[in-house]
DNA sequence: ATATACTGTGTATTTTCTACACTAACACAT
DNA sequence: ATGTGTTAGTGTAGAAAATACACAGTATAT
């Protein structure tokens, strides 16, 4: 049986360059055929975190994504047959996997498909406000915290790294720089191997060093 | 008629040199007679903000407080007689207006009071998580919003505002340090006034220059 | 007049941030 | 083997910001 409210995710992945959003199309009324954020009511017996993952799985077939609650929605108006509580989440996800299966398999959808920030149709509900949202959260977040792994590979370039800051911030950062303060920080792990299939000079990869990360991102918080 | 959900509110005021919340002790089941955030259910006509406000109001008297959705809580076991969600918001107040009257007027409560961190008990539901959590966003916000002055009075010496950070933060600045920085801003405005009342030198009182201080905060935002 | 308690101020050092351009390496085509 | 295209990888100097640190001045109370 089903709670009297719902959980919406705002799934982003990092894709070409870009910062893209994976959106349903609805197969359900109200707002049948139109664009929306995957979400669902939460089941009665079930933890609201534990039905974002449910979405989610059913949505990428990814489990263990990073996942943050962004807010709860509940204006009147927001639902067209009377107020519907919505709490949002907003995960990261590392797309270049490519494991990321879009075939939705429940019937409360029609499809899927990863949009780019500039590509948004008008959406169901308040959901484009929510995307607004996610999307100023992750901008603010990502200067005091590394999520931008979360939408990386394990193993990366530091080309990669700065490109996924340059789409969250919308703006170009100084090559030099920018590796001169990621390398400083020393949560980064020179690995030996370099990257594959390129028609030019292989980048050295990179991982995260999660131990060193931690504390860091830790002093950090404290401050 | 109310809602299936509750607003529970963390609010916050300054006195003494120390960060207070205001609690109330219940006086409805579960967990009559315990002390707990202030909160209600959402009328069903109502929007979930102005609930919080009018909740504000019936337990300081007072109006415009600033604001901040916190988080939505829906765990399963959070309430004795089976899942509620509530949405946690938290409020800063200008504590030393002392305008601020306890006598609660619902009959849903018993009793309020300021209590600082380190004294408050045990408390009904989730709602220790619930302050621990927005302990944490004003830790991390004050750090690049200038929420201090919500917790000051119009008029304010720079010793006091300083006295919030250290409260917030839990560290003791550097005189010196902290007023050239404050006053580098440039969203201070030195008053033709000085402190009454204390049997000592008395300090330079300053306000905030709201549209300046506007400009610099978006800025900050848009790093 | 004297004690008390807090206000208000400057400088030198270290650290972090910013701006800026070219050569090296590799893949591929010829 | 050579050349072309494309990205990788690197250092330095100047500016700005953060830090550490101590004492004389002023209002009040007795």
């Amino acid at each position: 049986m089903y709670s009297n409210f719902t959980v919406d995710c705002v799934i982003f992945g990092f894709h070409e360059g870009k910062i893209k959003v994976l959106l349903t199309e609805r197969n359900e009324y109200p707002f049948k055929d139109t664009w929306g954020l995957p979400g669902y009511f939460v089941d009665n017996d079930e933890e609201m975190e534990h039905a974002v993952k449910r979405i989610l799985y059913e949505h990428t077939g990814l489990k263990d994504i990073y996942l943050e609650q962004l807010s709860a929605f509940a204006g009147l108006k927001r639902h067209p047959s009377g107020r519907i509580l919505t709490v949002a989440y907003y995960a990261l996800l590392q797309l270049d996997h490519m494991k990321v299966k879009l075939k939705p398999i429940t019937n409360y959808m029609k499809q899927a498909r990863w949009f780019a920030e500039d590509e948004i149709p008008e959406l169901a509900f308040d959901h484009g406000q929510i995307i607004e949202l996610s999307l100023a959260k992750i901008r603010r977040k990502i200067t005091y915290s590394p999520i931008a792994f979360e939408l990386l590979p394990d193993k990366f370039t530091l080309t990669q790294l700065q490109m996924v800051y340059e789409a969250v911030l919308g703006k170009v950062l100084d090559k030099r720089n920018f590796r001169k303060k990621m390398l400083n920080y020393g949560f980064l792990k020179e690995l030996p191997e370099v990257q594959k299939g390129v028609s030019y000079r292989a980048a050295r990869l990179y991982k995260l060093d999660k131990r060193k990360y931690l504390k860091i991102f830790q002093q950090t918080i404290s401050f």
